[in-house]
DNA sequence: CCCATCATGTAAGGCGTTACATGATTAC
DNA sequence: GTAATCATGTAACGCCTTACATGATGGG
């Protein structure tokens, strides 16, 4: 099963981190589905720690708080693969907004035509911004590569960076799946409407 | 928000029914999100009822348990208009396959290229049933109508059952999706592992 | 005769979220 | 100077899930 702790493992099988930069990773993720709060993310790194499939460096630095550096063990490697090679779960989608168009036909046209436009709009600005940062290739305004998992850039082979690609598209296609099928939905709603008039 | 009270409301708002109906068509619907679990129906049931937004009728049987047929109220009707014309909400999508993905280049090429393959078999068999159970129009094989919630069929209005229609549809549309999309990526991963060969 | 379905409910526990708590540094 | 970022952790709470608990009916 993909749980917290196997993608925190995961993150660590790429470079050591402590548990600030996971959570930044998580939050900064859509493909990271958590939130990536403090307390999920600390507890389990505690219980990473307590398994002994990861290891902990304390930095002690003079300026600011002290770092822990974690890094995965060898048994922490055992266990990765171990997942890796379990069953494919299946995706799982949250759709509220399919619940509340089941019902909707108690709004009048312009009521729903309005919930619709709004739909479009933000799976609209999602295509869009992905695209961008797609088509950037995740290189930051400052031309500094940004340290986004999962980036193409930063794979570690030609096959890493081709399933980190996917990975991207997989979201991109969602959205533009998403946006079609509102399109189609307003279209087939207003000719509905047009053929009534006449 | 759309949480499971509203998603009882609705339902309500169709036809009056008992919490093991409810449960029923939460359980068999994967629009309807949640396990369908009796703990969550019945006690949401008990809530609506205190706030009057649901009446409750006992209908004692000689034969079997008591009943309680639950219908909407005026109040409820009115809680159901206001979260219809509530800011939409945006699809999760929990995909736990993208994460496993993510640090599958530590596997070898047969190793990925089963666990693509189990993930291409069963995104299939969703499409392939889905498009089966709209084809049929939901009339199970007795000649019968399901009485799934959504089926277009038992639509009220003609826009109820655009709408219905459409809410299939892009369940449907988003296991097709998948599908495309794992297949395309089996070819990246051919065709590259094809040109190192050369 | 046994299993599935009808029908209602409660208990325990896990996972994940927000919010609380602290404190230094850096950038504007 | 003040807001954001770095950095770690805890507390409280809510939602949802599995499992427990009971008991009748009807079909194979």
């Amino acid at each position: 099963m993909i749980t917290i702790e196997f993608t925190i493992l995961g993150l660590l099988s790429v470079r050591p981190m402590t548990g600030y930069d996971i959570k930044k990773m998580i939050t900064g993720s859509s493909v990271l589905y958590w939130s990536g709060n403090n307390n999920q993310v600390y507890t389990s790194l505690g219980k990473l720690h307590q398994k002994e499939w990861v290891t902990q460096e304390i930095e002690l630095r003079t300026t600011g708080p002290s770092r822990k550096i974690y890094s995965i063990s060898k048994k922490g490697q055992e266990e990765l693969k171990k997942t890796l090679l379990s069953e494919p779960e299946f995706p799982q989608l949250i759709h509220p907004f399919l619940i509340q168009l089941a019902w909707a036909d108690q709004l009048d046209e312009d009521e729903i035509s309005t919930l619709l436009a709004k739909y479009e709009e933000e799976m609209q600005l999602q295509v869009s911004m992905l695209q961008i940062m797609a088509q950037q290739n995740n290189i930051a305004p400052s031309g500094k590569i940004r340290d986004s998992y999962i980036n193409p850039l930063l794979a570690r082979t030609s096959r890493e960076a081709i399933i980190w690609t996917k990975i991207q598209e997989n979201w991109i296609a969602f959205y533009q799946n998403e946006l079609k099928w509102v399109r189609e939905l307003r279209y087939a709603l207003n000719y509905a409407q047009e053929g009534k008039e006449k």
